[in-house]
DNA sequence: ATGTTTTGCACAAACGTTTGCGCAAAAGTT
DNA sequence: AACTTTTGCGCAAACGTTTGTGCAAAACAT
């Protein structure tokens, strides 16, 4: 009842009546390194062609520790910031010759634990991260292993593992500027979830964007805690109901922007009428807003194309990246979601 | 110079001094089945604790032909349709010990061949495909090496694999009934790839709608051959240069619809002032675009859902699916891109 | 004709698992 | 005490590769 393959390199050896060993070399382009003769080249290749021979990468793998393979964790593919790197990321490493297996973490630690452990038992050639905690003893435990990693997007400085991210102090402070320098002085700030580093960059470059121009950073219009619709929509919500609502709103992701425009709907106000709104995260549909929302444009192909880049070099050279970390940077493309005001 | 692996059932055999096999079949739970004694499990898994063991997947996979993995052909990873049913296969897989690996074929039918080939070499378990070519001998060979299959969007009835998709016809049905109801008439409708049993459906929808209500079908208005947003553009573009340009455009996916807006705008043409729009995909933003969109909804989640399900029952039961293909319903969404125009 | 080099390939181990079978020791039976 | 059964585990093959080493035959040299 078992099913025997019967396209290995030993039904070639059977059918050609030479040994296992010279099939391989054969197949592999080894042919004169080993002194195998032409004729017996030729008839292994054709045979290796009729019984439509091909490899079992399984068997490959094991034998030579190397699976072409890479993992990628991602804390949401569906949304479109990282699924636009996922696709650089999987055309790039395709290109170079390597699969890509996805792992969605839900923005969940324990989820990525597990794939990360998953991950390394599949024997990928190295990985990919956007991680989700602090926490990142499991991530350098691979490290140990020598297992090549990049972080995308969020990251951990000191730790000598290499990251690929944008530009995001920089980003936000050119965003809360523009606000400042439209009249806005009561800016609020809904943030994506707060241990992140691009969040934290992002935070700093609010804050120091107001220290700069002298307006004074009230701690309650920094508000929020993950990167979910829901969460731009609630603070949105809440930060509407206060005494003195903020005259716009500054969405650190583009699902908390999101969130936010659509609350103001509800509450029936207008951007930027009554409350200006600019975003991180470029997509093409904001340009076709009823309100055509100024944004912070992130480069997520390069991203992508980058930390993919960053990896396989390590993998194929075996050592790790001389630089640590790469910021890509960021653009601000006005469009009209804020409204100038009198400071 | 090599570098060991001190991290396999061997290494515990020494380290407990009992044999591989009893080590093997007590990690794996089967040590009352073969007369294990208590004690000699305990230390076994105390020191598979302690060495911190965990299985070598290539190894196992080997042996048990057996991955716990499945491949996943899709067009266009950072298209939202594709991308939020990629979130569900990955989240449905996932959950059930699944892991998938990704490949983004890009439309290109050499490209899919080539997927399909290296997964069947990493002798994944299954697969799911959005297939692109007509051309499909690749997949079918496929099946006969019992490899379970189960196509997304795209399908090819008559082969006995079975699909998951949108009910189609009827979708594009209802959205230029809605469109007639609304007394337009020179309706156009952009394709995708032509040779997609979707886009035909699609199609034969929009003819018989119009059919059904005794309007001409003018073949010149359906255009366009493929899923970009360019095709969109372009195609729009020529639509409204034609000495009668339609009252309404009819996109067959969200991309299309996408390139027909900008085409508009460019064009200085409004929605639905000048031109009424309607599209197959329905997304978040639509509802706030300058003009909110009408839509006919694909319920991405459930199709990413069932398929997955019915490969893993696939594989987990060893038999084909009974059922040969799934239409699930659309829903069309009304909103403000219709204009009611005098018949 | 003998000795040396080259040619052409095969043997067997190894990668880390799982599993059918076998076998000694312990326990139970009479 | 001798025989049967049960308990507890190990041997070795197998999954499909790759590769270091060995070795006979052929070719060459003198």
């Amino acid at each position: 009842m078992k099913e025997y393959n019967l396209n290995t390199i030993k039904h070639i050896a059977e059918k050609v009546e030479l040994s296992v060993s010279t099939v391989s070399r054969v197949l592999n382009g080894k042919a004169k390194k080993y002194r195998i003769s032409d004729e017996a080249s030729e008839i292994i290749l054709k045979a290796a062609k009729e019984l439509n021979y091909t490899p079992n990468l399984l068997a490959r793998g094991l034998r030579l520790n190397k699976t072409f393979t890479i993992g990628y964790i991602i804390p949401d593919i569906a949304n479109p910031f990282f699924s636009r790197i996922a696709d650089n990321v999987e055309k790039y490493a395709r290109k170079k010759g390597y699969s890509v297996v996805l792992c969605d973490s839900e923005e969940d630690a324990n989820v990525e634990k597990s794939s990360v452990q998953i991950l390394a038992d599949k024997k990928i050639d190295g990985m990919i991260i956007s991680p989700v905690g602090q926490e990142i003893q499991h991530i350098l435990d691979l490290k140990k292993k020598k297992i090549p990693i990049v972080f995308i997007d969020r990251y951990f400085p000191g730790k000598d593992i290499p990251f690929v991210t944008s530009e995001n102090y920089k980003g936000a402070f050119e965003a809360v500027k523009h606000l400042i320098e439209n009249g806005h002085e009561r800016i609020a700030c809904i943030q994506g979830l707060k241990e992140t580093l691009p969040i934290m960059e992002r935070v700093r470059g609010y804050i120091a964007a107001l220290k700069n121009y002298n307006i004074p950073v009230d701690e309650s219009l920094i508000v929020g805690d993950n990167f979910s619709e829901q969460n731009g929509y609630i603070e949105t919500k809440l930060l509407l109901k206060k005494s003195k609502p903020p005259t716009a709103i500054f969405g650190l992701s583009n699902l908390i922007s999101f969130g936010a425009m659509r609350a103001l709907r509800e509450e029936g106000l207008s951007i930027p009428g009554d409350t200006s709104l600019i975003t991180f995260d470029d997509l093409p549909y904001l340009d076709f807003l009823s309100t055509p929302m100024t944004a912070v444009e992130q480069q997520g192909n390069e991203i992508g194309n980058i930390a993919t880049k960053m990896l396989i070099d390590q993998i194929e050279s075996g050592k790790n990246y001389e630089a640590e970390g790469i910021f890509v940077p960021t653009k601000l493309i006005a469009r009209s979601s804020v409204k100038k005001i009198n400071g």
